[in-house]
DNA sequence: CAAAGCCTGACAACTTTCTGACATTTCAAA
DNA sequence: TTTGAAATGTCAGAAAGTTGTCAGGCTTTG
């Protein structure tokens, strides 16, 4: 009943529990990232961009909670189940307001924490399904990793490819400098600023992508960061 | 909590059922439509076309999984929550398995079928939540941060937008300078008065949101401040 | 009409973004 | 392992865009 291709992260401070899920969630097919703090559970959900994550509330350091409001704050649409001993209706209710797609409470049945999983992961994934997507005359192949305008094939670096791909997977949307730094380059702390860089890779991502055609993709949105859309006519 | 415009059928033979959830769920805001029966159901299914679909399972002809089981052979992604008295965790594991997005043992508490048709329907509509607000033909979208009037999107800066969607959040009512100079300058004490500052403000906003229509929305009202509002016919 | 309040064009000060030139890193071929 | 070209990062200064200031004109009100 698995798909095969899905990655899920577990958040869960107790080993024990914790080595079961995992063994049983690989079992059902699953890659499965386990974590056993919030803190690590955090890192991982950007460096390893699951596509489910199974949070458990009860942490040492910080609330469960917490770490999905920061993740919604941040906009990140992961889908969250929340598995967890805190079982009264007003745990369920308050975890589900708070952005979880489901609740599950211990102790639990493994077969139903699977067929939730399943239920979850069923609704197509966010665009990973199909290798290609577009926008206006440009086209992206994220299997073959190659981009093409109008016809011809832009020779892009790896980097400008990864840029130009995180750009297309928000088109319309203002992505921020924050949000590049974090999911495109990686880095949670350097000590020159990462701005310029990514100024700079803007720069020439635009002179392969934009300056040989008139319809300009690529925008400025000043003090807010940068967006990928079709200039309205 | 409810994000409006979402249609809900249930489908639940139980009459006394039936309305005590039409009532709740309506209060909730969303629109609901009921049928009393599988045929009904599946008749309104395609109907109605709702958005989601709350689905008892002991139905007097037909067996709710039948129609689940058939709604999803015909390829629809309608979202299914399963709200019935067969409660065994088998149960549980036989809905999800064919096809239903969640499901809730009655009996249940009210508030969590709330929490859980809004993570369900969260996921549907995009962002709207509290995000956009609108004055006549003006639209504004706080998470983008973009104005629009009458389908032209308007090229405001930082503090153009910050201003206007202060005006906004304030419709109708008059707002005075030394509101605008807490509120949105964040300004103290300065050296320089400030009122001028927030007037030419107001004529760079002025300049790009009313004077290209002819319905002003912005108006002075001398002696106290501005006030963003429709005109009276 | 005068005074108070409001509007506006011009410009200055400032912030943010862009860019060319150079430095460093990476990675694969020799 | 060394070497060299391509990729990526750094930096400083230019360019572009935003916001604040000011002076004078306009409008309303008493």
């Amino acid at each position: 009943m698995a798909q095969s291709s899905s990655k899920i992260l577990i958040i869960e401070d107790d080993r024990k529990m914790s080595d079961a899920l995992v063994a049983g969630i690989q079992a059902d097919g699953y890659e499965v990232v386990a974590a056993g703090s919030a803190e690590e559970g955090f890192f991982l959900v950007h460096s390893e961009r699951p596509d489910l994550l199974l949070l458990d509330l009860t942490l040492p350091q910080r609330n469960g909670l917490d770490i999905l409001r920061q993740l919604r704050k941040d906009g990140t649409d992961l889908r969250v189940l929340i598995l967890t001993s805190h079982n009264t209706v007003e745990d369920r209710v308050a975890g589900l307001n708070t952005g979880a797609d489901d609740y599950l409470g211990k102790p639990f049945s493994f077969p139903e924490l699977l067929a939730r999983i399943d239920a979850l992961l069923r609704r197509f994934l966010p665009s990973k399904e199909t290798s290609t997507l577009s926008i206006g005359d440009l086209c992206l192949d994220r299997k073959a990793r190659t981009a093409s305008r109008g016809g011809d094939v832009l020779d892009l670096t790896a980097r400008e490819f990864d840029l130009l791909l995180y750009l297309a997977e928000n088109r319309g949307r203002t992505v921020s400098r924050e949000m590049l730094a974090r999911d495109v380059w990686r880095e949670m702390s350097r000590f020159t600023p990462i701005d310029n860089v990514i100024d700079v890779q803007i720069a020439r991502l635009r002179r392969k992508v934009d300056d040989p055609f008139s319809v300009k993709l690529l925008q400025t949105i000043r003090g807010l960061g940068f967006s990928l859309r079709e200039p309205l006519p």
